[in-house]
RNA sequence: GCGCGGUUAGCUCAGUUGGUAGAGCGUGUCUUUGACGUAGACAAGGUCAUAGGUUCGAACCCUAUACCGCGCACCA
């Protein structure tokens, strides 16, 4: 027997040395797995962000991932695991701001480009390797060799290479639209990057001028001094007569040429039926201007202040200027209403900061767009298919409404960003005589040369390059054996938060440039919040640290924790309590393999096929491989654990006390259907404990055998 | 407003196609038995949110209601 086992099991001295004995057997990679191994098996890990260390989300996809792994290479797939970071533009980047503002107390204006540019990527590269070596703690068996960045050089290559493409075929455009302007972190960001939140606003109704027909209202007067119009229902007997006429009023000093007209999106029911036409300033307004041919005055600028008015508004804060506004209406008497009335504002996810829609300049991707390429369907389309066909499932299965649901009401997506960091958009201008004042536009793969070129100031936004991601890391643009062997991936393991943000995209983009689905199957994974159900987050400080966990408890505990019990889809809470009760599993099972370790002869093993413990075990066995087939890893991890401790430990062992003391040819059999029974629990246990399962492999008396890690899977 | 989840033991949650309700933690009593006290044995504890329906049979299927959570839209 092995002196180890005589002391309880201690995952500190032993987890480190297990994973270096993985690494260096080089089975992370699936082009020195043992044996020909034809059927793949892929995973491209979901990139954390580059902007800090991992936490308990990170644990569990980790945890689930490493499971689906380690179990299809324990069945002879030839596994990949591809594992990498995200840069994440605008998280990163206002990261790095914050802390040398509050260092050195400059902004990125101080530093310039080049400098920013240059402290983001030191700061990168340190969290990159803090959070590698946290992959490795967690046991996570990714392929290392093949490790890949969002903003390196190759998937560089493959943003610029579909970004041409794409404005070549007309998909991405250049357009004057309005946008999510972020005034806090001065960028644009998508919808999707949009949180609301609830808050008490006043909804005022009243008339521009005295002499105006029609009342409106608005919680945002402010805005009004960039009215081109009062937009009405079609049907609204009310104001029938109105349509079509034009007024000029002197709003707040600010004259306004005013058209009365009929528009199917007014909703007749809200405040006085009638509304005020902001096209600057809001999207539906906009689209209303399209519709009405209507000008489009910009009335708030880039930081969230009047750019319009006379002294009394000029300049000013849309907030004081709102009150300016309704002083001057009160003084008018032409404040009609003033109404308690709940909000949705717009924030901006990363910064906080409250979005102001504006029109900007920015690139756009064309939705909407027939492709010859793909027989004219739509890059909508191309979202929508795979999963209707299903091509692609969801698990679990009643996301693929909430799926559909979001494609159905997908805009443009603008995807340039006026940050530093990330992708620079590829593409540069000129204007030289010979253009005679227009603009050349060059679109490619770099510049096309020094005389007068420019290129584009702006950024791509983070989820451009990550919807690549899983071609993007086997190679594409070029024709890799990588990309043939293991595209489309089996399986996109991720949580459901960002089943929008990054899912839709990634089979947009694979649709698009492979004409293959990225991945057959997405499971999503809930959110682990703390016992009292709350999120972890810094200003709780109620989070716990994956790294702390495997240094009390074990990895393998850890692991445990979060994977009994939690359906896919479903939030967990997790607590140390629990984590420590699978830290006395590790125990239990170490203390099993105690009592087990005689030595057998793994001959005699056949001999024990028809034994009934041993049937009896099969039978849970291949409940559990039905359930690690079907991605219900939370009863499979719930089934071994209560058949070995419950089971096998308390009632097959106790029973075999007396069976083994008592001697000859029973005592035996039983010795060897224990031995057989526990390798096999071994095998089984091993994708969710890696390591208590691998180090007692080590010292099992068996002749032949390699790593755990690929010993086949009871079947 | 539209949609999606949830409501099961004191707490946290499982329950795969409808067939006598499960686990962990906690609680109580007992056991220094030779794998393990990070343990073992035994036990208490549930009209499965409510009301109807389908069925021989419902935690599970259908309808409605209530409450909790979430997504989307509106946000003039």
């Amino acid at each position: 027997m092995d002196e180890k086992l005589l002391k309880p099991y201690d995952p500190k001295t032993t987890e480190n040395r297990i994973y270096k004995l993985w690494e260096e057997s080089g089975f992370f990679n699936p082009d020195n797995l043992p044996d020909d191994r034809k059927e793949t098996f892929t995973i491209m890990m979901p990139p954390p962000n580059a902007t800090g260390t991992l936490h308990m989300g990170h644990a569990l996809f980790l945890t689930i991932e490493d499971i689906m792994i380690r179990y299809k290479r324990m069945r002879g797939f030839k596994t990949l695991w591809l594992p990498g970071t995200d840069h994440a533009a605008i998280a990163t980047q206002s990261k790095v701001e914050k802390e040398i503002y509050k260092k050195e107390g400059k902004s990125r204006y101080d530093l310039g480009r080049e400098e920013l540019l240059k402290r983001i990527d030191e700061f990168v590269e340190k969290n990159k390797n803090i959070m590698t070596s946290q992959m490795r703690v967690m046991g996570a068996s990714c392929d290392w060799s093949r490790e890949a960045f969002t903003l390196d050089e190759k998937r560089n290559l493959a943003v610029n290479t579909i970004f041409k493409k794409m404005y070549d075929d007309g998909l991405i455009y250049r357009g004057n639209r309005i946008v999510n302007w972020d005034p806090k972190g001065q960028t644009t960001i998508s919808d999707d990057e949009i949180v609301y939140e609830e808050r008490n606003a006043k909804l005022y109704t009243f008339k521009y001028s005295k002499d105006f027909p029609i009342s409106i209202s608005t919680s945002r007067p402010e805005t009004k001094i960039g009215d081109v119009a009062v937009a009405i229902h079609p049907d609204d007997k009310r104001y029938e007569q109105f349509v079509g006429k034009e007024y000029d009023v002197i709003f707040c000093g600010v004259p306004l040429h005013i058209k009365i007209i009929a528009d199917k999106e007014v909703d007749p029911e809200f405040g006085t039926g009638a509304l005020g036409v902001t096209p600057a300033h809001s999207i539906i307004d906009w689209e209303m201007a399209d519709r009405h041919s209507l000008p489009r005055p910009q009335v708030i600028n880039e930081y969230a202040k009047m750019s319009i008015g006379g002294e009394n508004l000029l300049g000013k804060k849309t907030t004081e200027a709102r009150e300016i506004i309704v002083s001057w209406l009160r003084s008018e008497n032409l404040l009609e209403k003033e109404e308690e009335v709940k909000q949705n504002i717009s924030t901006a996810e990363r910064t906080g900061g409250i979005i102001e829609p504006l029109p900007k300049l920015q690139w756009f991707i064309d939705v909407n767009k027939p492709i010859k390429e793909r027989d004219n369907k739509t890059l909508k389309d191309l979202m929508r298919e795979p999963f209707e066909k299903e091509k692609i499932k969801i698990i679990p299965d009643y996301f693929s409404k909430t799926y559909f649901h979001w494609v159905e009401n997908l805009r443009d997506w603008c995807i340039s960003r006026q940050i530093w960091y990330g992708h620079r958009v590829p593409v540069w201008y000129r204007s030289t005589t010979l253009t005679a004042g227009k603009e050349e536009i060059y679109v490619g793969m770099k510049t096309p040369g020094n005389d007068n070129w420019k290129q584009d100031e702006d950024t791509l936004d983070t989820w451009f390059s990550s919807s690549l991601w899983t071609f993007s890391t086997l190679g594409w643009p070029e024709k890799t054996k990588d990309l043939e062997t293991f595209h489309p991936t089996d399986v996109l393991e991720t949580g459901y938060e960002i089943l929008f943000f990054w899912v839709a995209r990634m089979v947009l983009m694979s649709q698009y440039a492979l004409g293959e689905i990225p991945f057959r199957k997405v499971f999503l994974h809930g959110t682990v919040r703390d016992i009292k159900g709350r999120k972890m987050s810094k200003s709780l400080n109620n989070g716990i640290d994956p790294l702390d966990i495997a240094d009390k408890f074990g990895a393998d505990a850890g692991r445990m924790a979060l994977v009994v019990g939690t359906a896919p889809g479903t939030d967990s809470k997790i607590s140390e309590d629990k984590i420590r009760g699978y830290k006395n599993f590790a125990n239990k099972i170490w203390n099993i393999t105690r009592f087990i370790s005689d030595n057998v002869d793994e001959n005699d093993f056949e001999s024990s096929i028809q034994n009934k413990l041993t049937k009896e075990f099969y039978e849970i066995a291949e409940e559990i491989t039905a359930d690690m087939e079907n991605y219900r890893f939370h009863l499979a991890s719930e089934k071994i654990y209560q058949y070995v401790w419950h089971r096998f430990a308390d009632e097959i062992i106790e029973e075999s006390k007396k069976i083994i003391k008592n001697g000859g040819k029973k005592a035996e059999e039983r010795k060897i259907a224990l031995a057989l029974i526990w390798a096999e629990c071994l095998k089984i246990l091993h994708p969710f404990m890696p390591f208590v399962t691998e180090e007692i492999w080590s010292m099992l008396p068996l002749k032949e055998k390699s790593l755990l890690m690929v010993e086949k899977w009871p079947s």
